[in-house]
This record gives structure tokens, C-alpha cells and sequence, in this order.
DNA sequence: CACGGACA
DNA sequence: TGTCCGTGG
């Protein structure tokens, strides 16, 4: 995971039936890496047909995207476009954090240990370039719109909640909050339960939403400073100085102003500072994008869950029963619009 | 992650 | 009705 500036955001606890009726820009990179990391088997694999294709991500998208619809929500996915050039020591980062893990996971089977097994298995989760292409084809049998960005997902997203196209961007990252959504809205899911890493413990995993003044506002905060407590903490974009954490990030902006004068004052080093925020406050987005949610094509989605990847029948049949009632949902909704 | 069968 | 646990592909 990125940023992580928790500790000084205020979170709401919602209930999923909060967004009925609304759309929301979920940020498709981010829900089927979480996908392709979770759902996988007691030693780590992930979910394969008989081809060696990994379907954990599919498995994922259509019960998460069905659920939503039948809850009434409309979801719209927005997919990373070309990363800037910034992010590509992070990029390096991660894959080189991948193929260690990789290592370790085989390690870990050696010597039978699976819950270490597992672990090491889903740092190894690498979503593909194939993999997304085919979730968007489920999407759009499913009806459901996506977008890809010219950058940044999470900055598309958070441009369209700014615009009031959507209710809410969704992510489990924060960095949304630098992009400026107004709302981010987190553990968009219907299970609360969630095992933790070490086993035996579970932990109640609720859907929370961070509104982003009033964030602000508790903090006694601008965006800009926001921005600027991030980038000394590091993003994705920068390093950042070792020792700054979101709350001695905030403690010093607040003490001298702003990001530039505490690198100023304390001396210290932070690359790029200038073009990193730029990211965050003038990022590249577009207006080109079309929300529409059409009706499931339910053969096809049968045709290629079961035929393509080999699921099991009957399991996607009681999810179709989910579209079919999403469907009769939408239409409600239109009449509630005309009258 | 999400589901469903087992069990209380 | 609620929770635990194994499985899906």
C-alpha cells in the first residue's frame, strides 16, 4: 500500500445501503489487485483454470460488481492510464519486492509452513496487463462502465466526485485524498469478517467514508498542506524523509506554513518536491468518458465465466439472479427520476 | 474475497 | 439466526 495518512483522518462508519442509488468511481486497479491477492488457496495459489490462467481477479469482480448492483449502487471503474515517470522507481520497487517474495513463498512450501506460504504468495500478486483486459470484458457484459485514465487512477476518480458526477471515489488507498476527492469511500463490501495476517484473529472490516473538508477542518488544515504533508512523508511519486510520518508531517507543516518552508527551515532534502505536488493538485484528467449502465448480457457473462474459464455453472446462475434483480432495481430508479 | 454447508 | 471453516478455479 501507498501513502498511509490513517492516523490523522477521520473516518465514518456507513452502511453500504448509504449509496443506494449513487454512483461511485471505484478505482479498478486497486479492487482487483485486491482480488488477485485474497482469493487464493491455503497455500497461496491463486485461483487458475485448466489453462493456467489466474481467475481469482474474475472471481472477485463479478461477485463484488454483482452485489453492488443488487444493492442499487452504480459502480464505474477507472482504470491507471500511463504512469508519469516519477512513479517508475516505485514500480521498480515493487517488482523487484515481488520477485523476493516469490522466493520466500517457494521457501515457505519447502518447509511446509502455509500460513507463511500465503502470505509471501499474495506480496507476490502481479496484476497483468491481460488480466484487466479481461475483467473489462466482464465488465461490459456485466453493463457496467469503466474508463481508462490518462494517468493517475485515483486522480480520474477523485476529478469526477470533485465534478459531482459521482457520490464517491472508491479505493482502499488514500492518496485519493491528495487527489483531492471530496469523498473517498473505503471496504466498498458486503462481508464484515476478514481474517488478519496471523491466524485466529479476525477483524470486523466495515465500509467507511473520509470526507476530505472535514478532514480538514479537524486538522486545521488546507489541501494544499495536505499535499504537502504527504509528500514529505513520501508517495508513490517521491521518497520522502525518513523519520516523517503523518503526524510529524502535520506538526510541521502547521508550525511553519507549508511543505516548502519546512524544507526550508529543517533543511531538509526532498527531490522533485515541487513537480510531486503538482501531481496531486493539477494532475492530468479527462472529460471524455461516458456513464452508462446498461443491461447484463447474461449469456454471455455464462459463455465466458464457464466456458472460458471454467467456473462452475450453478455458481454463476445464482449470481445472474443477483443481475436480474439489479436490473429490475435500474428500472425502478428511472421511473422514481420521471416522476 | 465471497459463498455455502455444517453446526449450535 | 448466527458464526465457523473449507473451497472456489
Amino acid at each position: 500500500m501507498g501513502l498511509d495518512i490513517s492516523g490523522i483522518l477521520v473516518a465514518n462508519k456507513v452502511k453500504l445501503d448509504d449509496f443506494k442509488g449513487r454512483a461511485i468511481a471505484l478505482d479498478g486497479y486497486n479492487v482487483l489487485y485486491q482480488f488477485l491477492s485474497s482469493i487464493r488457496g491455503p497455500d497461496g495459489t491463486p485461483l487458475m483454470d485448466d489453462k493456467g490462467r489466474v481467475t481469482s481477479h474474475l472471481s472477485g469482480a463479478l461477485y463484488r460488481t454483482a452485489n453492488l448492483l443488487e444493492m442499487g449502487i452504480k459502480p464505474i471503474f477507472v482504470f491507471d492510464g500511463k504512469p508519469h515517470y516519477l512513479k517508475k522507481s516505485t514500480l521498480a520497487e515493487r517488482r523487484a519486492r515481488k520477485e523476493k517474495a516469490k522466493i520466500e513463498w517457494d521457501e515457505a512450501l519447502a518447509e511446509g509452513d502455509m500460513e507463511k506460504a500465503r502470505t509471501k504468495a499474495q506480496q507476490t500478486s502481479k496484476l497483468t496487463r491481460e488480466m484487466v483486459g479481461e475483467a473489462i470484458k466482464l465488465l461490459e457484459f456485466m453493463g457496467v462502465p469503466h474508463i481508462t485514465a490518462p494517468q493517475e487512477g485515483e486522480a480520474q476518480a477523485s476529478y469526477m466526485t470533485m465534478k459531482g458526477d459521482v457520490y464517491a471515489a472508491g479505493s482502499q488507498d488514500f492518496d485519493s485524498m491528495l487527489f483531492g476527492t471530496p469523498l473517498l469511500v473505503r471496504n466498498l463490501t458486503l462481508s464484515g469478517r476478514r481474517k488478519m495476517p496471523r491466524r485466529q484473529v479476525y477483524v470486523t472490516v466495515e465500509p467507511e467514508t473520509i470526507d476530505l473538508q472535514a478532514s480538514l477542518d479537524a486538522l486545521g488544515i488546507t489541501r494544499e498542506q495536505l499535499v504537502d504533508i504527504g509528500v514529505l512523508m513520501g508517495t508513490d511519486f517521491n521518497e520522502g524523509i525518513k523519520g516523517i510520518g503523518p503526524k510529524k508531517g502535520l506538526k510541521l507543516v502547521k508550525e511553519f506554513g507549508s511543505g516548502e518552508e519546512v524544507i526550508k527551515q529543517k533543511k531538509f532534502d526532498v527531490p522533485s518536491f515541487d513537480a510531486v505536488r503538482k501531481i496531486f493538485l493539477e494532475p492530468e484528467v479527462t472529460d471524455d468518458y461516458e456513464m452508462k449502465w446498461n443491461d447484463p448480457d447474461l449469456d454471455k457473462i455464462m459463455e465466458f465465466m464457464c466456458e472460458d474459464y471454467g467456473f462452475s455453472k450453478p455458481r454463476i446462475e445464482s449470481i445472474l439472479g443477483k443481475m436480474e434483480t439489479a436490473k429490475k432495481a435500474r428500472s425502478q430508479q428511472s421511473l422514481d427520476q420521471w416522476f
